[in-house]
DNA sequence: CGAATTTTTGAATAACTTCAACAAACGTGG
DNA sequence: CCACGTTTGTTGAAGTTATTCAAAAATTCG
C-alpha cells in the first residue's frame, strides 16, 4: 500500500477543494479543519448540502473523471489526504474489503443526505434550525469524547445556516432568536450553547436511531471474520484491526475510531474493544 | 459467485419492501416496477426520498444489522431480486471489484440525493415541480432506447410529487396548472406530457451534466483496463463485460446495460458495443 | 482603533398551506 | 356494460410562514 502514498494538501477557510463542473482525480481524506459540500444555481443561490468533520471521505463520485456535480469548501483552514482516484482500483483488487468500506462509508453520507432531505422538505424553519444544530452538535461533541461540554465553538455563520437548511440567514436569525427565548440554545458569532438538550431534540423531532447514526458517524463496522469498515478508511487495517498500530503506510487516517459520543459519553469504542485507536483527530497526516 | 444465488421477491403495488426502524439484512435489486424511498415524521408527515426504477440497489445502508433510517415502498407491483446482506462480505472477497462497483451505485444515489436537497432547499415550487417531472421523464425514456414519445406513463400521483419535492398535493396541482397554462407540460391520472422539452430544462434550471446524470443512472464505468463498473452490478463479469454472456450466474441482474437515452436516443450502448446486453429490463430476474 | 463582517430588527410583500367543497377519472362487482 | 364507491384531481378563500429590502447595532480581526 506504501505505492499509494501521495501528497496532502491544505486549504485556507473559504478556499474551494474543487468546484461543481470540473472533473475531479483524486478522493481526499479530511484530517483536520471543517468542509461543507455545496451546490449553486445559476443567479447565485447556494444549498450546502452536508458539513464535513475530520475523518470524511471526500471528492468520491463513481465515475472516474467525470465533472463533479458538487463543489467543496473549506469552512475553517483545512488539511487533506489526497489518494489519486486511479489508485483506488489496483488498491481494491490488493485489499478486498476496501471497496465495501467505501460503499459504507458513501452510504452514510447518503443517508445524512436523506434526512436532511426529510428535514428541509417536511419541517418548519425552527425544527430545521433546531435539527442541525443538534447534528453540528452531536457530531462535534463525539469528536471530543469525555467532555460535556454543551457550549462549543462551530465555525458557521447563520448565512451558512440558512444555505444548509433552505432558509436565509435573516429568517434564520429569527428563529434562533425565538429558540433562545425559549430557553433552547443560544448560537451567535459561532458559539453555540445548548441550554435545554432534551427540548432540542424533541423541537428537532430527531428519534434516538438517527441521533445515534450521528454519533457513529466515524465508527467502525466490523464484519464478523471479515475485514473491518470504517469511515475514514483504516490507515493500513484492511484485513484486521491490529495492524492499525503500524503507523501510516496508506493514504487514509482512521481519525474517529473510538468515538462513542453517547449520550453520556461512556467509555469510547476504543476502550470497550481490544483494538487501539489507529490516530487522534484534528492530528495531521503523515503520509 | 453461484453460491450467492437467492430468491427473490414481490410487492403489490403500496406494499413496503422494508420500513424504517426495522434492520434490513439483505439488499435489493428492482427488476420490475417503480418503488421509492421516504421517510416519516411522528405526525404522519412523509418526505419521498428518491424514485427508484429498474436497475436501483436498495437496501444497503453500510452498517449490517443496523435499522434502516428510511423505508422503501412499491410504486407498482414490483419484482426484487434478493441478496442476502451477509453474502456481500465473502463475494467482494473473491470478486474485488464488486465493492467499489457498490460504492459506485451508492454514490450516484447520493448525489441524487444532493442534487434534490438544493431543488427542494432553494428552488421556487414552480422550479422543483418542474425538476422532478424532467428527471422522471429522462430517466424512464432513456429506459426504452428508440422512443421519442413526449407521453409517457408515471406510476405517481400528484400527492407523490408533493411528498418528493417538499410541498403540499394541492399546491402542486396549481403548479401544474400554471405549466400547463404555459405550455410547458401536463400531467394528472398519471399520464405525463411534455410539451415544450427546452422551457422545461430551463425553468428546471437542469445543467447538462445533471440531465447526463439522469440519463446515465444505469450506465456501466469502464476502468480502462480494471473492472466494469454499473448500477445494477455486472451479472458476471467483474472482469471485464466479456463473460457478461455466461448467463445470470450472480445474484445481480444488470438490467438496464445499454439504455444511452441520449438526446435523440440514437442506437443504444449494446448496439454500439461489441457486448451483448445482458437481459433486457422490465423481466424477471433468474436467480 | 478602524474596517469588514456578521447579526439584529422592522415593515411590506410574496409564497405556500390549510380547510373545505366539488368534479373527474378509476376500478370493481353486479 | 353500467352503477356505484373510492381515489385523485381541481378550485376558492383565508391564514400562516418565510422572504425581501433596508438600516442599524454588535462583534471580530488585523
Amino acid at each position: 500500500m506504501a505505492d499509494h502514498k501521495s501528497c496532502d494538501r491544505r486549504a485556507k477557510s473559504g478556499q474551494d477543494l474543487f468546484s461543481a463542473g470540473e472533473p475531479c482525480d483524486a478522493i481526499f481524506n479530511l484530517v483536520e479543519g471543517w468542509a461543507f459540500h455545496y451546490q449553486l444555481l445559476a443567479d447565485g443561490r447556494r444549498q450546502i448540502l452536508d458539513f464535513a468533520l475530520p475523518g470524511a471521505v471526500l471528492g468520491f463520485d463513481g465515475l472516474s473523471g467525470a465533472a463533479m456535480t458538487y463543489g467543496v469548501q473549506a469552512l475553517t483552514d483545512a488539511v487533506f489526504c489526497v489518494v489519486p482516484r486511479r489508485a483506488l482500483g489496483p488498491l481494491s483488487r490488493r485489499h478486498p474489503g476496501i471497496g465495501l468500506h467505501l460503499a459504507s462509508s458513501i452510504a452514510r453520507d447518503r443517508d445524512a443526505a436523506f434526512a436532511r432531505l426529510t428535514s428541509i422538505g417536511r419541517q418548519s424553519a425552527r425544527e430545521r434550525v433546531a435539527h442541525l444544530m443538534l447534528e453540528l452538535f452531536v457530531r462535534r461533541r463525539s469528536q471530543w469524547p469525555g467532555h460535556r461540554i454543551e457550549e462549543m465553538h462551530l465555525p458557521l455563520t447563520q448565512e451558512h445556516i440558512g444555505d444548509a437548511t433552505g432558509l436565509t440567514g435573516v429568517h434564520v436569525n429569527r428563529v434562533l432568536a425565538d429558540l433562545k427565548k425559549d430557553g433552547i440554545l443560544t448560537f451567535s458569532y459561532r458559539r453555540l450553547v445548548i441550554l435545554d438538550p432534551d427540548r432540542l431534540v424533541d423541537v428537532a423531532e430527531a428519534d434516538p436511531g438517527l441521533v445515534q447514526s450521528w454519533i457513529q458517524y466515524g465508527v467502525i463496522e466490523q464484519e464478523p471474520g471479515a475485514e473491518t469498515l470504517n469511515r475514514g478508511l483504516a490507515s493500513t487495517g484492511v484485513d484486521g484491526p491490529r495492524q492499525a498500530q503500524d503507523g501510516c503506510v496508506a493514504p487514509f487516517t482512521e481519525v474517529r475510531r473510538g468515538a462513542s459520543g453517547a449520550a453520556h459519553f461512556g467509555r469510547s469504542q476504543a476502550q470497550r474493544s481490544a483494538h487501539p485507536v489507529v490516530r487522534l483527530a484534528n492530528q495531521r497526516c503523515a503520509c
